[in-house]
DNA sequence: CTGAAAGCGCTTACAG
DNA sequence: CTGAAAGCGCTTACAG
């Protein structure tokens, strides 16, 4: 007994075919009789209708095609973890596609995804080709992007608030005393590696600062951790560094540490996300939280509007986040929230 | 313009809608004339073949379920990254449920994976019913599970050699001349925590050493530093922890240091997995290494070989790790490998 | 409420 | 090599 269709199910009940879908059709109409009838040969056979094939037909797979880069910050698996979670409570699921994290990579990528008739398409940390987000706008698949922001291309974004975040982070940092701060920034190449960055920029031009070093950390472990090795290698030090996301910032301390400094006392480090490893006592980082749960939210939000509505658009949502303080930096004297 | 379909481009390249079809078929004969007429028509038209039609009437989706109970552990994100990678090089993709670590949850979700004509399953770090094991042999489905081994219910497995790597393990610390070595075993509902315990027993015997304390730390942190507070907070401690998993050994030495114990030096801790983070300079964990590229391989390779062949039979590959060496153990004199 | 029938977009024998 | 036709397993108007 190989795959049990709805037809074998409706013989043995002894109704039509079409009677057996509409028993396990939400929302179509069948008596409690057939309904009866129906469950208790389905369950005889052990039927369960055919996704693929009923999504042939509605037109919708419910699946949500999800692009990532890569896992290796943990920014990502909890994102991923959620979104699943979330998308299986209301009966969508993931086909995961990892990419490269190059625009040509993340095209081919998503093509495929678009083969398989996704409702949606979310990508994380990648951006698209203009074309290929006009592809599918044509094909009326929603795209969002999640954790990168990119204009004009008619895509929805979800970030959170990155510049402003920045901001205050940097802002701490001054009112906690320092003046010789250094930013490791995210990548920039990515919205995010830039938009934090002008967040650093425009706090300390606002104290009348300017950055002891300001380097790219390209959103990498050992990128940071040379880059931190330089700045604090030097005759002069700085006494705080505001790194571009908690992963290279793991790095920048285990490289300090590697120098002989400690964290929160010779020297403050900043990270940005708070991914469940901050707060962990071996590095006990102060860093500025990424709401995931509530990036979660607003992508799935946005999702499902779209699929939805028969005129979508393209939304931006830009959620803010808070400063975590743990033991990393150095705390201003009254310093509150 | 939505959907492209197979018709819209025959019409447009002047050839009947199988001729398309075929042009889009591996190995189906056309000749060089068609291919280039229709590969231009469809060029034009932006059209991509429906993966879920094809799925329909070829029996095969290319789909293989995945699903997941955590990705908190390192081990998983890592372990899905490689096998979504090793799987998209040969044309197949990760349809992704998490679930609830109950053999009720996973059932459920694997029943939906079925429904979803998903070509495999991989269940990583979860058990299934037999029940649902035996409905998925009827339905020609492979199941693999990854990373735990469940005897009897007809499914491949594919783990590392447990018993002999926790062995080992203990051997080392043995050797290292620790004589109150404590195990803060993993969950011991798992094949993995229970095959981890008896190798420490095996070890911990033939060294004519009693544990000096051997708990259940559930593969969950908080638990396992709570293990770790009870057993180094007496009198007496113990001189080496064998933690059933990286996971928890992070936890372990985070709880340790809050006694004011040093890791390597005081106290002698080792892990089982090493996840990228065990190489990181704050745990700088030795630890016994599950060879996740050739547990992904190996999986995979279970999994196509199923696919392929008419009579499939459970296959159960246990692979082999080895001690990484680093700095939270005590090395023994003129230990090598 | 229910059944017969069309159709979703493909692949694949079957003739030619 | 190529086209006409059947069929994959469903959902959904359409009559009754």
């Amino acid at each position: 007994m190989n795959k049990v269709t709805s037809a074998e199910v409706a013989a043995r009940a002894g109704v039509s075919q079409s009677a057996v879908s509409r028993v396990f059709t939400p929302g179509a109409s069948a008596s409690a009789k057939t309904v009866k009838k129906v469950k208790q040969a389905a369950k005889e056979l052990g039927y369960r209708p055919n996704s693929l094939a009923r999504a042939m037909v509605s037109g919708k797979s419910r699946i949500i095609g999800l692009v990532v880069a890569y896992l290796e910050n943990q920014f990502y698996p909890v994102a991923l973890e959620r979104l699943s979670n979330a998308l299986q409570a209301k009966g969508y699921h993931l086909l995961v596609f990892t990419a490269p994290n190059s625009t040509e990579g993340v095209d081919k990528v998503v093509e495929d995804l678009m083969g398989y008739q996704v409702d949606g398409i979310i990508a994380a940390s990648v951006s698209l080709s203009s074309d290929l987000a006009e592809r599918a706008q044509a094909a009326e698949i929603p795209v969002v992007l999640f954790n990168r922001a990119q204009k004009g291309a008619g895509l929805s974004n979800v970030t959170s608030a990155n510049r402003n975040g920045a901001r205050r982070a940097t802002e701490f940092l001054i009112e906690g005393g320092h003046n010789r701060i250094a930013h490791i920034a995210g990548w920039q190449g990515a919205s995010t590696g830039r938009d934090r960055q002008a967040g650093f920029t425009e706090a300390m031009d606002a104290a009348g600062l300017a950055p002891f070093a300001m380097v790219d950390g390209m959103y990498s472990r050992p990128v940071a951790m040379e880059c931190a090795r330089q700045i604090a290698s030097g005759s002069q030090i700085p006494d705080a560094i505001f790194v571009g996301n908690d992963h290279m910032a793991f790095g920048v301390i285990d490289a300090l540490r590697g120098l002989g400094l400690i964290p929160g006392q010779d020297i403050s480090v900043v990270g940005y996300d708070d991914v469940p490893l901050a707060a962990w006592e071996a590095y006990d980082l102060t860093t500025f939280r990424q709401p995931v749960n509530r990036m979660v939210e607003a992508t799935i939000d946005i999702l499902m509007h779209q699929i939805d509505s028969a005129e979508p658009h393209a939304e931006t949502i830009e959620i803010e986040g808070k400063l975590i303080l743990r033991g990393s930096a150095r705390i201003p004297q009254g310093w509150t929230t």
